[in-house]
RNA sequence: GGUCCAGUAGCUCAGUUGGAUAGAGCAACAGCCUUCUAAGCUGUAGGUCCCAGGUUCGAAUCCUGGCUGGAUCACCA
């Protein structure tokens, strides 16, 4: 049984004996003892106080003295100030080395018979422009957050929504129809998204410049927002799109061919894949009978004027419109639609959306909405919203070319990690195609790790040259010292040191190898906990810190020299523990594990 | 103005849900390559945890009030 299980129905059963009171689950407090400290795991005596009616010593003590007496591996005990600490006995860690060391994957539990079905929508990008950083974070987080929560043994579907209508698209159009010259990628060797984009920004050039001119002819420069020719074509195309004309719709497809094969790239580059993609242009018109079902059962409200509305004052907000005078839906029509589809369709029991946390307000309102409409699976939505990438110049904004552009930033990434390389003279004994995939590997871990290690919540700063160095908390490092714990089992193999099944239970441990092992140990917990909180960044700075004792022990503790066998031994078994750990960590946040370099 | 989120070392970030003397990396300085990979390790220096109250044995963490920054408050998606 867990130790610290043990440990809290232990003190459950001393203070009823000692002291004639059911103590609550919650004011027992054991957590792993501080470093600067002995002991393994410490108890916080300060809730008992008022129960005991003794003496702060006398009571941690008297605790101290049952446990030892009634937990065969509690071994020992002290008592500074408040804190009982407890020493657990070597056997206890060798138990638990020689148990999980067999794993492959150690703290990753296995998919369930009957496991919970996860939706994880994520990238979600609008097919008029290439992906960016802020997408990336998006990308990675989702990526990730699927990873773990799979790692929790639930079934995971990866769904992407894919914005493929509405004015922005008709924008690239236009401009493409206009000043496009019948340039496609395949004639000028552009990435599809690239040059969708370049019209997109074209549009949006020429536009500013007509409204310029109005202004400047004594228009209101509101007025003249509005009332741009250009714009007005644009307006004209989406509604023949909705109509379905057929030149447009076949331009618009057009076009949008190009964008998913520049997606696909970027994707492919990322290693990112997809269970399913959805289009609006698919999905933009569901909805709308879940709201007028709403409606008749007076779930919602009706206007005047025939549009039809939700009441939210109840909750504290307004009110908020789900379908136009006209009888059209609006986006929050549309996605109260393409929920029920999902939860019916693939008979989901959570559905996680990650999505920029601009848009908070909708998905608390989308999930009061459900309610309403009486859903009961209402609950079961969660929006992973995560704060904006800014970089150290301020906010990026993409009609003024400030953007981070996806590709380009993996293409650096890969650039600094050939040059670094090279420098230091790492790479020298393998051959080309070797090295191609080493510094891949490398420089996506390095972008990946850089992103995910920052709590999603909090918008972050992206510092270019911050994200390209292979030094301190970031991938590479990470890489690195998995890379050195293989290349100790290649050298262990190369002197024909035998890597034992089990280790003797006379096995000794110093402070620093229990350390270690005390940072794999949690490492489970860490996993259930990050799916849980659904953050990346709880394993990326956990795996961290595993790589830096790993680092520390190891710098000091040579290990194929001569010295005793058993702790030889232990110290094979450790390293085996450590980089499995640290590889499960690095799958988890979808890092590559790089080869013993 | 209403609502939500954030504020920790010069910079970028952790801080195990209220515990012991608040931690890393970068940048600065001083060291360490015949040992397994120096993409590393050791040390020095660097803090009003935004401010003021409150809750209690105990607060970076919880509550209240302020300050600063961000997001949002569309018949856009």
């Amino acid at each position: 049984m867990d130790i610290e299980l043990q440990i809290k129905q232990a003190v459950i059963l001393a203070i009823r004996e000692f002291y004639n009171h059911e103590a609550n689950e919650k004011s027992i407090q054991i957590q792993e003892t501080r470093k600067d400290f002995e002991g393994d795991f410490t108890l916080v005596v300060f809730p008992f106080l008022k129960i005991s009616k003794k003496p702060l010593e006398a009571t941690a003590n008297e605790l101290g003295d049952y446990l030892q007496k009634n937990i065969t591996n509690v071994v020992d005990f002290n008592v500074i100030k408040g804190f009982l600490n407890l020493s657990i006995s070597k056997t206890y860690w060798l138990d638990f080395l020689n148990k999980n060391y067999g794993k492959e994957n150690y703290g990753i539990v296995a998919e369930n018979k009957n496991p919970e079905k996860v939706m994880v929508e994520f990238s979600s990008p609008n097919t008029n422009k290439p992906l960016h950083l802020g997408h990336i974070r998006n990308i990675l987080l989702g990526d990730s957050v699927s990873r773990i929560l799979a790692a929790n043994g639930k079934k995971v579907y990866k769904v992407n929504l894919v914005n493929d209508r509405g004015i922005h698209i008709c924008k690239s159009m236009l401009a493409w129809q206009k000043w496009g010259n019948g340039n496609t990628p395949k004639n000028t060797g552009e990435k599809g998204d690239k040059l969708v984009g370049d019209y997109y920004i074209r549009f949006d050039r020429e536009y500013k410049k007509q409204v310029e001119e109005l202004v400047a002819s004594g228009t209101d420069e509101k007025l003249a927002k509005d009332k741009a020719p250009l714009l007005i074509e644009a307006r004209e195309m989406l509604l023949k799109w909705e109509a379905g004309d057929e030149g447009i719709r076949q331009l618009w497809s057009t076009m949008n061919g190009w964008v998913y094969a520049g997606f696909d790239v970027s994707y492919k580059k990322m290693g990112i894949t997809f269970d399913k993609i959805y289009y609006e242009s698919d999905t933009y018109k569901l909805g709308k009978k879940l709201v007028l079902d709403g409606l008749e059962k007076s779930a919602l409200i009706k206007k005047d004027d025939g549009s039809v509305w939700a009441d939210l004052s109840k909750q504290g907000l307004d009110e908020k419109i789900l379908l136009r005078a006209d009888g059209t839906s609006v986006y929050m029509t549309q996605d109260v639609g393409t929920a029920h589809q999902r939860f019916s369709e693939f008979d989901i029991d959570k559905h996680i959306y990650v999505v920029g946390n601009e848009q908070n307000y909708h998905f608390q309102v989308l999930k009061l909405v459900l309610k309403k409409l009486g859903f009961e699976w209402a609950e079961a939505i969660y929006h992973l919203s995560y704060g904006m990438v800014e970089l150290p110049s301020g906010k990026m904004k993409s009609r003024e070319g400030t953007v981070v552009d996806a590709d380009d930033l993996v293409d650096e990434m890969l650039h600094a990690a050939r040059e670094i390389s090279k420098e230091q003279g790492k790479l020298e004994n393998f051959s080309e195609v070797e090295v191609e995939k080493i510094l891949e590997t490398i420089s996506l871990g390095a972008l990946k790790f850089f992103i995910l290690k920052v709590d999603p919540k909090k918008s972050m700063t992206f510092i270019p040259e911050d994200s390209i160095d292979f030094n301190g908390n970031t991938g590479p490092f990470v890489q690195y010292s998995y890379a050195r714990i293989q290349s100790v089992f290649r050298k262990a193999n190369e002197k024909n040191v035998v890597i034992p099944k089990k280790l003797s239970p006379d096995c000794e441990f110093n402070t620093k190898e229990l350390q270690l092992l005390k940072t794999n140990y949690a490492f489970g917990d860490i996993v259930k906990e990050a799916g849980e909180n659904l953050s990346p960044a709880l394993i990326a700075n956990y795996v961290y810190e595993l790589a830096r004792e790993y680092n520390q022990f190891y710098h000091e503790l040579p290990i194929l020299v001569e010295e005793k066998k058993d702790k030889r031994e232990l110290r094979l078994f450790l390293s085996e523990m450590t980089g499995r750990t640290i590889k499960s960590a690095m799958r988890l946040l979808g890092i590559d594990v790089p080869p013993a370099m």
